[in-house]
DNA sequence: ACCTCTATTGATTGATTGGTCAATCAATCA
DNA sequence: TGATTGATTGACCAATCAATCAATAGAGGT
Protein backbone atom coordinates (compact mmCIF):
# COMPACT_ATOMS: atom_id res chain seq x y z
CA UNK A 1 0.00 0.00 0.00
CA UNK A 2 3.06 2.37 0.76
CA UNK A 3 4.46 2.47 -2.93
CA UNK A 4 0.64 2.61 -4.19
CA UNK A 5 0.06 5.65 -2.07
CA UNK A 6 3.24 7.21 -3.00
CA UNK A 7 2.94 7.17 -6.16
CA UNK A 8 -0.86 8.50 -6.12
CA UNK A 9 -0.02 11.45 -4.11
CA UNK A 10 2.66 12.50 -6.61
CA UNK A 11 0.39 12.30 -9.54
CA UNK A 12 -2.42 14.06 -7.87
CA UNK A 13 0.59 16.51 -6.75
CA UNK A 14 1.42 16.58 -10.37
CA UNK A 15 -1.65 17.56 -11.41
CA UNK A 16 -2.96 19.97 -9.00
CA UNK A 17 0.46 21.85 -9.91
CA UNK A 18 -0.73 21.76 -13.67
CA UNK A 19 -3.53 22.92 -13.04
CA UNK A 20 -3.32 25.95 -10.93
CA UNK A 21 -0.41 26.83 -12.62
CA UNK A 22 1.22 27.35 -9.06
CA UNK A 23 3.72 25.56 -6.77
CA UNK A 24 0.80 27.60 -4.25
CA UNK A 25 -0.99 24.06 -3.65
CA UNK A 26 -2.27 22.71 -0.44
CA UNK A 27 -1.99 19.47 0.47
CA UNK A 28 -5.30 18.83 1.37
CA UNK A 29 -5.54 19.57 -2.46
CA UNK A 30 -3.32 17.12 -3.77
CA UNK A 31 -4.69 14.33 -0.83
CA UNK A 32 -7.97 15.17 -1.91
CA UNK A 33 -7.33 14.70 -5.36
CA UNK A 34 -5.53 11.40 -4.59
CA UNK A 35 -8.20 10.30 -2.49
CA UNK A 36 -6.85 10.46 0.74
CA UNK A 37 -6.81 12.66 4.00
CA UNK A 38 -4.45 15.31 4.15
CA UNK A 39 -2.77 13.89 7.13
CA UNK A 40 -1.96 10.85 5.16
CA UNK A 41 0.47 12.59 2.73
CA UNK A 42 2.37 14.04 5.94
CA UNK A 43 2.61 10.46 6.79
CA UNK A 44 3.77 9.19 3.88
CA UNK A 45 6.15 12.56 3.16
CA UNK A 46 7.48 14.36 5.90
CA UNK A 47 6.00 17.57 4.87
CA UNK A 48 4.79 19.04 1.95
CA UNK A 49 8.21 20.33 0.90
CA UNK A 50 9.21 16.42 0.92
CA UNK A 51 6.14 16.12 -1.33
CA UNK A 52 6.59 18.96 -3.48
CA UNK A 53 10.98 17.64 -4.29
CA UNK A 54 9.59 14.06 -4.58
CA UNK A 55 7.14 15.11 -7.42
CA UNK A 56 10.00 16.92 -9.23
CA UNK A 57 12.32 13.69 -8.92
CA UNK A 58 9.66 11.80 -10.37
CA UNK A 59 9.57 14.84 -13.69
CA UNK A 60 13.18 14.37 -13.79
CA UNK A 61 13.87 10.46 -13.37
CA UNK A 62 10.91 10.36 -15.83
CA UNK A 63 12.42 12.66 -18.38
CA UNK A 64 15.95 10.69 -18.23
CA UNK A 65 14.40 7.29 -18.77
CA UNK A 66 12.96 8.43 -21.77
CA UNK A 67 16.30 9.88 -22.92
CA UNK A 68 18.21 6.77 -22.04
CA UNK A 69 15.20 4.32 -24.18
CA UNK A 70 16.05 6.65 -26.48
CA UNK A 71 19.93 7.25 -26.54
CA UNK A 72 19.87 3.41 -26.71
CA UNK A 73 18.81 3.07 -30.12
CA UNK A 74 20.47 5.56 -31.63
CA UNK A 75 22.43 3.75 -34.42
CA UNK A 76 25.13 7.18 -35.21
CA UNK A 77 26.20 10.27 -33.22
CA UNK A 78 23.78 12.33 -35.88
CA UNK A 79 20.65 10.56 -34.75
CA UNK A 80 21.63 10.30 -30.59
CA UNK A 81 21.10 14.05 -30.99
CA UNK A 82 18.01 13.43 -32.69
CA UNK A 83 16.97 11.21 -30.29
CA UNK A 84 17.78 13.77 -27.54
CA UNK A 85 15.61 16.81 -29.15
CA UNK A 86 13.01 13.95 -29.51
CA UNK A 87 12.84 12.93 -25.67
CA UNK A 88 12.88 16.81 -24.64
CA UNK A 89 9.73 16.98 -26.90
CA UNK A 90 8.21 13.71 -26.17
CA UNK A 91 4.26 12.75 -25.88
CA UNK A 92 4.88 12.41 -21.43
CA UNK A 93 7.17 15.76 -22.03
CA UNK A 94 4.48 17.98 -24.09
CA UNK A 95 1.54 17.81 -22.45
CA UNK A 96 0.58 21.02 -21.13
CA UNK A 97 0.29 19.94 -17.53
CA UNK A 98 3.70 18.56 -17.60
CA UNK A 99 5.08 21.73 -19.66
CA UNK A 100 3.18 23.73 -16.92
CA UNK A 101 4.92 22.02 -14.09
CA UNK A 102 8.33 22.12 -15.61
CA UNK A 103 7.83 26.00 -15.82
CA UNK A 104 7.43 26.31 -12.12
CA UNK A 105 9.46 24.01 -10.61
CA UNK A 106 12.01 26.39 -12.38
CA UNK A 107 10.76 28.81 -10.90
CA UNK A 108 10.95 27.23 -7.42
CA UNK A 109 14.66 26.74 -7.98
CA UNK A 110 15.25 30.32 -7.78
CA UNK A 111 14.14 30.01 -3.76
CA UNK A 112 15.07 26.40 -2.80
CA UNK A 113 18.47 24.81 -2.38
CA UNK A 114 17.29 20.97 -2.86
CA UNK A 115 15.45 22.42 -6.50
CA UNK A 116 18.30 23.87 -7.71
CA UNK A 117 20.43 21.06 -7.36
CA UNK A 118 18.05 19.08 -8.76
CA UNK A 119 17.57 21.30 -11.48
CA UNK A 120 21.58 21.17 -12.44
CA UNK A 121 21.65 17.59 -12.46
CA UNK A 122 19.31 17.75 -15.08
CA UNK A 123 20.81 20.54 -16.85
CA UNK A 124 24.25 18.87 -16.59
CA UNK A 125 23.47 15.69 -17.78
CA UNK A 126 21.59 17.05 -20.84
CA UNK A 127 24.57 19.03 -21.39
CA UNK A 128 26.29 15.62 -21.28
CA UNK A 129 24.59 14.15 -23.49
CA UNK A 130 24.90 16.64 -26.50
CA UNK A 131 28.42 17.35 -25.99
CA UNK A 132 28.90 14.06 -26.32
CA UNK A 133 27.14 13.39 -29.48
CA UNK A 134 29.02 15.89 -31.09
CA UNK A 135 32.38 15.36 -30.24
CA UNK A 136 31.89 12.81 -32.88
CA UNK A 137 31.31 15.09 -35.59
CA UNK A 138 32.55 18.96 -34.82
CA UNK A 139 35.80 19.61 -32.52
CA UNK A 140 35.90 19.57 -29.09
CA UNK A 141 35.51 23.54 -28.16
CA UNK A 142 32.31 23.28 -30.75
CA UNK A 143 30.91 20.96 -29.46
CA UNK A 144 30.81 23.01 -25.64
CA UNK A 145 29.32 25.74 -27.62
CA UNK A 146 27.01 24.35 -29.95
CA UNK A 147 25.83 22.19 -26.74
CA UNK A 148 25.27 25.19 -24.80
CA UNK A 149 23.38 26.75 -27.38
CA UNK A 150 21.10 24.02 -28.45
CA UNK A 151 20.31 23.57 -24.51
CA UNK A 152 19.86 27.00 -24.51
CA UNK A 153 17.16 27.18 -27.72
CA UNK A 154 15.28 23.96 -26.14
CA UNK A 155 14.89 25.71 -23.11
CA UNK A 156 13.42 28.69 -24.96
CA UNK A 157 11.32 26.55 -27.11
CA UNK A 158 9.70 24.84 -23.99
CA UNK A 159 9.02 28.13 -22.39
CA UNK A 160 7.47 29.76 -25.17
CA UNK A 161 4.94 26.21 -25.80
CA UNK A 162 4.29 26.82 -21.67
CA UNK A 163 2.95 30.26 -22.10
CA UNK A 164 1.54 29.56 -25.45
CA UNK A 165 -2.66 29.16 -24.29
CA UNK A 166 -3.38 26.15 -27.31
CA UNK A 167 -1.44 23.07 -27.39
CA UNK A 168 0.50 22.40 -30.45
CA UNK A 169 2.28 19.29 -31.79
CA UNK A 170 5.62 18.82 -31.21
CA UNK A 171 6.83 18.15 -34.37
CA UNK A 172 7.11 22.30 -35.10
CA UNK A 173 9.40 22.32 -32.15
CA UNK A 174 11.62 19.67 -32.88
CA UNK A 175 12.07 21.34 -36.45
CA UNK A 176 13.62 24.32 -35.06
CA UNK A 177 15.69 22.62 -33.11
CA UNK A 178 17.52 19.99 -35.64
CA UNK A 179 17.34 23.31 -37.60
CA UNK A 180 19.87 24.94 -35.57
CA UNK A 181 21.90 21.78 -34.99
CA UNK A 182 22.12 21.28 -38.35
CA UNK A 183 23.39 25.27 -39.13
CA UNK A 184 25.86 24.83 -36.43
CA UNK A 185 27.38 21.72 -38.12
CA UNK A 186 27.75 22.99 -41.41
CA UNK A 187 29.35 26.25 -40.17
CA UNK A 188 32.05 24.22 -38.06
CA UNK A 189 32.53 22.44 -41.22
CA UNK A 190 33.14 24.62 -44.08
CA UNK B 1 4.32 62.21 -2.47
CA UNK B 2 2.08 59.68 -3.84
CA UNK B 3 4.12 59.16 -6.80
CA UNK B 4 7.28 58.81 -5.02
CA UNK B 5 5.65 55.94 -2.41
CA UNK B 6 4.28 53.96 -5.70
CA UNK B 7 7.66 54.06 -7.19
CA UNK B 8 9.03 53.36 -4.14
CA UNK B 9 7.07 50.63 -3.24
CA UNK B 10 7.12 49.04 -6.90
CA UNK B 11 11.34 49.08 -6.35
CA UNK B 12 10.55 47.18 -2.80
CA UNK B 13 8.70 44.66 -4.25
CA UNK B 14 11.16 44.02 -7.53
CA UNK B 15 13.93 43.30 -4.90
CA UNK B 16 11.71 41.34 -2.36
CA UNK B 17 10.46 39.13 -5.25
CA UNK B 18 14.12 38.68 -6.91
CA UNK B 19 15.58 38.41 -3.06
CA UNK B 20 13.50 35.69 -2.47
CA UNK B 21 12.80 34.26 -5.72
CA UNK B 22 9.30 33.59 -5.87
CA UNK B 23 6.34 35.60 -5.94
CA UNK B 24 5.29 34.67 -2.32
CA UNK B 25 6.28 38.20 -0.73
CA UNK B 26 3.71 39.64 2.01
CA UNK B 27 2.91 43.21 1.37
CA UNK B 28 3.89 43.62 4.61
CA UNK B 29 8.01 42.59 3.83
CA UNK B 30 7.19 44.67 0.48
CA UNK B 31 6.32 47.83 2.72
CA UNK B 32 8.97 47.48 5.28
CA UNK B 33 11.31 47.23 2.72
CA UNK B 34 10.09 50.44 1.20
CA UNK B 35 9.66 51.83 4.71
CA UNK B 36 5.91 52.07 5.21
CA UNK B 37 2.99 50.01 6.72
CA UNK B 38 1.33 47.51 4.86
CA UNK B 39 -1.36 49.25 5.18
CA UNK B 40 -0.35 52.39 3.04
CA UNK B 41 0.39 49.47 0.10
CA UNK B 42 -3.18 48.64 -0.17
CA UNK B 43 -3.85 52.54 -0.01
CA UNK B 44 -2.16 53.14 -2.92
CA UNK B 45 -2.30 49.56 -4.51
CA UNK B 46 -5.83 48.26 -4.07
CA UNK B 47 -4.32 45.11 -3.35
CA UNK B 48 -1.51 42.48 -3.08
CA UNK B 49 -2.39 41.48 -7.06
CA UNK B 50 -2.50 45.23 -8.53
CA UNK B 51 0.84 45.48 -6.77
CA UNK B 52 2.55 42.56 -8.20
CA UNK B 53 1.17 43.58 -11.69
CA UNK B 54 2.22 46.99 -11.78
CA UNK B 55 5.59 45.78 -10.95
CA UNK B 56 5.61 43.16 -14.02
CA UNK B 57 4.47 46.44 -15.74
CA UNK B 58 7.33 48.70 -14.43
CA UNK B 59 9.98 45.89 -15.64
CA UNK B 60 7.91 45.57 -18.96
CA UNK B 61 8.23 49.34 -19.63
CA UNK B 62 12.34 49.85 -18.58
CA UNK B 63 12.76 46.98 -21.17
CA UNK B 64 10.03 48.38 -24.01
CA UNK B 65 12.26 52.33 -23.14
CA UNK B 66 15.82 50.64 -23.66
CA UNK B 67 14.38 49.24 -26.64
CA UNK B 68 13.32 51.70 -28.83
CA UNK B 69 16.25 53.81 -27.61
CA UNK B 70 18.69 51.11 -28.97
CA UNK B 71 16.73 50.95 -32.13
CA UNK B 72 16.35 54.66 -32.75
CA UNK B 73 20.06 54.57 -33.25
CA UNK B 74 20.91 51.71 -35.48
CA UNK B 75 21.91 52.75 -39.10
CA UNK B 76 21.27 49.83 -40.50
CA UNK B 77 18.27 46.83 -40.13
CA UNK B 78 21.40 44.64 -39.18
CA UNK B 79 22.29 46.96 -36.84
CA UNK B 80 18.84 46.95 -35.45
CA UNK B 81 19.18 43.21 -34.94
CA UNK B 82 22.21 43.54 -32.83
CA UNK B 83 19.87 46.99 -30.94
CA UNK B 84 17.67 44.44 -29.73
CA UNK B 85 19.89 41.35 -28.69
CA UNK B 86 21.77 43.95 -26.90
CA UNK B 87 18.45 45.19 -24.99
CA UNK B 88 17.96 42.26 -24.04
CA UNK B 89 20.78 41.67 -22.52
CA UNK B 90 21.38 45.25 -21.37
CA UNK B 91 22.52 46.02 -18.16
CA UNK B 92 19.61 46.82 -16.66
CA UNK B 93 18.05 43.69 -17.22
CA UNK B 94 20.38 41.43 -16.73
CA UNK B 95 21.10 42.04 -13.23
CA UNK B 96 20.25 38.69 -11.37
CA UNK B 97 17.45 40.68 -9.37
CA UNK B 98 15.48 41.79 -12.53
CA UNK B 99 16.20 38.30 -14.64
CA UNK B 100 14.66 36.50 -10.95
CA UNK B 101 11.89 38.23 -11.38
CA UNK B 102 11.19 37.74 -14.86
CA UNK B 103 11.34 33.80 -14.77
CA UNK B 104 8.95 34.56 -11.58
CA UNK B 105 6.77 36.26 -13.37
CA UNK B 106 6.79 34.17 -16.34
CA UNK B 107 5.47 31.15 -13.89
CA UNK B 108 2.97 33.74 -13.08
CA UNK B 109 1.83 33.81 -16.19
CA UNK B 110 0.28 30.72 -15.90
CA UNK B 111 -1.99 31.40 -13.41
CA UNK B 112 -2.89 35.03 -14.07
CA UNK B 113 -5.19 35.87 -16.79
CA UNK B 114 -3.76 39.56 -16.73
CA UNK B 115 -0.13 38.68 -16.33
CA UNK B 116 -0.31 36.45 -19.35
CA UNK B 117 -2.01 39.09 -21.30
CA UNK B 118 1.20 41.69 -20.51
CA UNK B 119 3.70 38.91 -21.37
CA UNK B 120 1.61 38.13 -24.56
CA UNK B 121 2.14 41.70 -25.33
CA UNK B 122 6.57 41.77 -24.48
CA UNK B 123 6.50 38.72 -26.88
CA UNK B 124 4.49 40.23 -29.69
CA UNK B 125 6.37 43.29 -29.65
CA UNK B 126 9.81 41.55 -29.44
CA UNK B 127 8.53 39.59 -32.08
CA UNK B 128 7.80 42.06 -34.39
CA UNK B 129 10.46 44.32 -33.94
CA UNK B 130 13.07 40.54 -35.10
CA UNK B 131 10.48 40.00 -37.95
CA UNK B 132 10.56 43.35 -39.52
CA UNK B 133 14.42 43.95 -39.12
CA UNK B 134 14.78 40.30 -40.52
CA UNK B 135 12.61 41.46 -43.81
CA UNK B 136 15.27 43.69 -44.93
CA UNK B 137 17.70 40.63 -45.09
CA UNK B 138 15.84 37.39 -45.55
CA UNK B 139 12.30 36.88 -47.46
CA UNK B 140 9.09 37.08 -45.78
CA UNK B 141 8.67 33.09 -44.40
CA UNK B 142 12.20 33.08 -43.36
CA UNK B 143 12.05 36.29 -41.35
CA UNK B 144 9.02 35.45 -39.53
CA UNK B 145 11.03 31.73 -38.42
CA UNK B 146 14.38 32.98 -37.65
CA UNK B 147 12.02 35.85 -35.87
CA UNK B 148 10.85 32.78 -33.56
CA UNK B 149 13.65 30.88 -33.11
CA UNK B 150 16.11 33.81 -32.26
CA UNK B 151 12.90 35.16 -29.84
CA UNK B 152 13.19 31.58 -28.44
CA UNK B 153 16.78 31.46 -27.80
CA UNK B 154 16.83 34.72 -26.02
CA UNK B 155 14.30 33.70 -23.98
CA UNK B 156 16.25 29.87 -23.23
CA UNK B 157 20.00 32.21 -22.31
CA UNK B 158 18.07 33.97 -20.11
CA UNK B 159 16.40 31.17 -18.33
CA UNK B 160 19.74 29.43 -17.97
CA UNK B 161 21.05 32.95 -16.70
CA UNK B 162 18.72 33.09 -14.00
CA UNK B 163 19.37 29.73 -12.85
CA UNK B 164 23.28 30.26 -12.81
CA UNK B 165 24.21 31.23 -9.52
CA UNK B 166 27.36 32.90 -10.47
CA UNK B 167 26.27 36.08 -12.17
CA UNK B 168 28.14 36.69 -16.00
CA UNK B 169 29.06 39.21 -17.87
CA UNK B 170 26.36 39.58 -21.07
CA UNK B 171 28.90 39.47 -23.35
CA UNK B 172 29.02 35.56 -23.99
CA UNK B 173 24.97 35.52 -23.88
CA UNK B 174 24.87 38.31 -26.99
CA UNK B 175 27.75 36.29 -28.51
CA UNK B 176 25.57 32.74 -28.50
CA UNK B 177 22.52 34.96 -29.75
CA UNK B 178 24.18 37.31 -32.84
CA UNK B 179 26.29 34.63 -33.96
CA UNK B 180 22.66 32.17 -34.24
CA UNK B 181 21.26 35.09 -36.51
CA UNK B 182 24.46 35.31 -38.75
CA UNK B 183 23.91 31.72 -39.29
CA UNK B 184 20.54 31.85 -40.02
CA UNK B 185 20.99 34.73 -42.27
CA UNK B 186 23.75 32.87 -44.08
CA UNK B 187 22.32 30.19 -44.73
CA UNK B 188 19.33 31.58 -46.33
CA UNK B 189 21.41 33.53 -48.63
CA UNK B 190 23.63 30.33 -49.63
C1' DA C 1 -8.37 -14.35 22.36
C1' DC C 2 -4.33 -11.10 22.66
C1' DC C 3 -0.82 -8.33 20.94
C1' DT C 4 1.58 -5.47 17.40
C1' DC C 5 2.21 -2.85 13.63
C1' DT C 6 0.60 -0.18 9.86
C1' DA C 7 -2.85 2.57 7.51
C1' DT C 8 -5.91 6.14 8.06
C1' DT C 9 -8.50 10.01 9.60
C1' DG C 10 -11.02 13.95 12.19
C1' DA C 11 -10.11 17.44 15.05
C1' DT C 12 -7.16 20.85 16.54
C1' DT C 13 -3.45 24.15 16.84
C1' DG C 14 -0.21 27.70 15.94
C1' DA C 15 1.26 30.70 12.70
C1' DT C 16 0.81 33.57 8.77
C1' DT C 17 -1.54 36.59 5.54
C1' DG C 18 -4.41 39.81 2.93
C1' DG C 19 -7.41 43.15 3.84
C1' DT C 20 -10.16 46.67 6.72
C1' DC C 21 -10.94 50.56 9.72
C1' DA C 22 -10.90 54.04 12.93
C1' DA C 23 -7.68 57.24 14.67
C1' DT C 24 -3.69 60.37 14.28
C1' DC C 25 -0.79 63.70 12.06
C1' DA C 26 0.49 67.34 8.84
C1' DA C 27 -0.46 70.50 5.49
C1' DT C 28 -3.59 73.50 3.02
C1' DC C 29 -7.27 76.50 2.61
C1' DA C 30 -11.18 79.67 3.80
C1' DT D 1 -8.60 80.22 13.79
C1' DG D 2 -11.18 76.39 12.23
C1' DA D 3 -12.35 73.14 8.60
C1' DT D 4 -10.96 70.00 5.13
C1' DT D 5 -8.18 66.78 2.92
C1' DG D 6 -4.71 63.43 2.14
C1' DA D 7 -1.00 60.57 4.20
C1' DT D 8 0.00 57.14 7.48
C1' DT D 9 -0.40 53.78 10.90
C1' DG D 10 -1.47 50.28 14.65
C1' DA D 11 -4.75 47.19 15.84
C1' DC D 12 -7.74 43.91 14.40
C1' DC D 13 -10.37 40.27 11.62
C1' DA D 14 -11.44 36.39 8.93
C1' DA D 15 -9.44 32.96 6.29
C1' DT D 16 -6.09 29.67 5.12
C1' DC D 17 -2.67 26.25 5.77
C1' DA D 18 0.94 23.07 7.37
C1' DA D 19 1.63 20.21 10.90
C1' DT D 20 0.42 17.40 15.01
C1' DC D 21 -1.98 14.09 17.71
C1' DA D 22 -5.01 11.00 19.60
C1' DA D 23 -7.98 7.57 18.14
C1' DT D 24 -9.96 3.85 15.08
C1' DA D 25 -9.70 -0.04 12.10
C1' DG D 26 -7.82 -3.98 10.29
C1' DA D 27 -4.37 -7.41 9.06
C1' DG D 28 -1.08 -10.89 10.65
C1' DG D 29 1.24 -13.32 13.88
C1' DT D 30 1.45 -15.84 18.53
Amino acid sequence: MSEYRRRALIGAALCEIAERGSLDVTVAQIAGRAGVSAALAHHYFGGKEDLILATMRHLLAEFSSVLVAGLREAPDPRARLTAIVRGSFGREQFHHATISAWLTFYAKALSSEVAAWLLEIYQRRLNSNLVHALRALVPGRDAVRIAESTAALIDGVYLREALRGVPSTPESAIAVIEHHIDLEIRAVRA
